[in-house]
DNA sequence: TACATTGTTGCAAAAACTTGCAATAAGGAG
DNA sequence: CTCCTTATTGCAAGTTTTTGCAACAATGTA
């Protein structure tokens, strides 16, 4: 657990807390290593922390990710999911079976500049999951 | 609302039926311009007909997303609204504000090209929405 | 250690979204 | 025009996600 509570002074330093509902949460997502949804997240979470509810989950999961310390990316029925801060990267999701791999945010960063210059928008640095057909998929068609 | 009827070949080509009910949900994304929530899309799609439900919004929409006539995206809650297909575009959504805008597809041609090499996957062709913020928004940083 | 402040949680109820299934109706065949 | 097939809808009931508010608890201060 206390993996994640390397977390707290981050938050503390805006004026938040780091609470054992924030922990549980970051722990899961912390050991998991890829993407839960809030449902997944929640019957994990309980079992260190019983005391734990879902709307809880909901807030907190919205939370962390405006925090940084967690990234929603949406699945294929357009829900979100989360999973823990890492290196920057992205996914890309296959449209007909769901298999998902990640992409190297070196290949979006010429990208992101040119947004930033073209738009006027600044920080743009959202995680991005794009929808393609996987190679497997390709060759039933 | 012929406008709409148009599509109905595209549907026909791969066995589906085009519908009052999606006639009418899609003259309202037409006439719309701009991104709708399901329930919006209900409240004014059932003007026009009222016998449409609600599941069937919710259905339809995403029907009609899988058959390219309309696109979802994302909204800063992280939930799905949608818009009539039109040319090839992706969205900058402020995320402190909401306020969005529309980037042209052809800054994402290169690195679609780049993913579908360097992924194996194919066919990655959907709407991106990116998170940043606006320059409106800077100003009170 | 006790107090005050204020960010957070739990609860309960509401809203948003999904699912199964019987009834309906779109489009093709005769 | 009528019938047949089967995609699609409406209904009703479920599940998921959100919200408001009172109770709680984490930090700073004395």
């Amino acid at each position: 657990m206390s993996c994640a509570s390397a977390y707290a002074p981050q938050l503390r330093a805006r004026g938040f807390r780091m609470t054992a509902q924030r922990l549980a949460i970051l722990h899961v997502l912390h050991h998991e290593g890829s993407h839960l949804s809030p449902a997944e997240v929640y019957k994990k979470a309980r079992l260190e922390l019983p005391s734990l509810t879902e709307p809880t989950v909901y807030r907190s999961l919205e939370f962390l990710a405006q925090n940084g310390l967690v990234h929603p990316s949406p699945s294929r029925g357009g829900h979100l999911r989360y999973e823990i801060a890492r290196h920057d990267h992205h996914h890309i999701v296959c449209r007909r079976c769901g298999a998902e791999i990640e992409v190297e945010h070196t290949l979006l960063e010429n990208l992101y500049r040119l947004l930033e210059t073209s738009s006027g928008y600044r920080s743009i640095n959202s995680h991005v999951t794009f929808f393609g057909v996987c190679p497997e998929c390709q060759k039933e068609e």
